[in-house]
DNA sequence: ACCTGAACACCGTTCAAGT
DNA sequence: ACCTGAACACCGTTCAAGT
């Protein structure tokens, strides 16, 4: 019936997400639908699929730009700092992830749900996005790795990176409660036990 | 229109609650429907709300029936076997955790899905069951803690077991791949990396 | 008291028909 | 070429009406 054209493509596909990321901001990530983005946006459901193939395409699409942004936090040169221990470097490392989870809830919370279908294996563009977020841990294991080890060394990175996210996932959920006593109700759960984990883990490796 | 009284109240919840069992295991928890609970076993739609306050409410109880078959499989003696070294049986547990979350996928993936409404307080009963989940860890620990340092015992258990779940679920959900290299494909990933911090873990705590 | 059946207010997705 | 609007096949949940 109708033909607008008063956007480029790029310009709706920009629509489409920054009105997504809205609604999820406001919704949670169960409150996304096309017909709710349309109508953000002022368009009819059917549009969205002119852009997107589906609703998990676009979801794929928003995941992308949260990790990014996790990638930046993850990146921050105070992370990195050569007057520090990498023990500190660390600890601030994964305190930045937990604070991003706790920050950016409804979009990390999106990022780990498990909602999209068996068989699709991830777009290689995302799945860079994704490993690359590695690699700023991987650096700061230099010191504890000759360079032979590269193989242990990116091992333990990975092995810390789901250590941390399993206590940040647990804690933000709240399936399963860290705090096991009263005082703070497990706020700071996490973040304490992100520290105890990462000294406790470097002292093995040292006395290995 | 109907007078059926074919089954008692709990007959009925039973009957309710294998037919959405049986649905999760076929279909994934996004396959669950009451409409479709209702058509599996011969009612209609309003019966289960007659049972069940929503289907958020529904889906509390299949994680329960989880959370229990999950406590079986930590609790087993193998994992606490006297003629073992604790790391031993450190990493048997863990392999036990992996394995379920293999075996009981859908239902396991369920349990740490987040669509739960945010304001919800998990029931008492719910979050007993969740405790207990420490419990067998938690002894296992015993031996690296004095009675005194019960809170730091408590403390590790629950790090340990995020941990590893942390490591489980990045590998069951493909969401953040853990393998590195390219032979196995991860599949054992998380095993290999459990072992790795256990032992290094543990290691840290004697050197402390 | 228990269950039904229809209704309400939603979904994702498709696609012929309009401009 | 692009967008609409209606349709299809679903949802969770409620509740008056039946037995």
């Amino acid at each position: 019936m109708a033909r607008r054209s008063d956007h480029t493509r790029e310009e709706l596909e920009k629509l489409i997400l920054d009105a997504a990321w809205a609604i999820i901001g406001t919704d949670g990530y169960n409150g996304l639908t096309a017909r709710g983005i349309a109508k953000h946006i002022g368009y009819t459901p059917g549009t969205i699929y002119n852009l997107f193939a589906s609703m998990d395409d676009l979801s794929l699409h928003i995941n992308a730009r949260t990790l990014d942004l996790l990638y930046d936090v993850l990146a921050d040169p105070a992370c990195n700092d050569p007057k520090k221990s990498p023990a500190q470097n660390m600890k601030r490392m994964a305190r930045h992830y937990i604070r991003f989870a706790q920050e950016y809830r409804p979009y990390w919370l999106m990022l780990f749900s498990y909602s999209l279908p068996e068989g699709r294996r991830d777009d290689p563009w995302y799945q860079q996005k994704i490993d690359r977020l590695f690699s700023p841990l991987e650096t700061l294991l230099c010191p504890y790795f000759s360079p032979r080890q590269d193989g242990q060394r990116q091992k333990t990175a990975r092995l810390l990176w789901a250590s941390v996210h399993g206590l940040c996932f647990l804690q933000e959920t709240g399936k399963i409660a860290l705090a096991y006593g009263k005082k703070n109700g497990g706020k700071a759960a996490a973040d304490s036990m992100a520290d105890m984990l990462i000294d406790t883990f470097l002292n093995g490796i040292k006395s290995r």
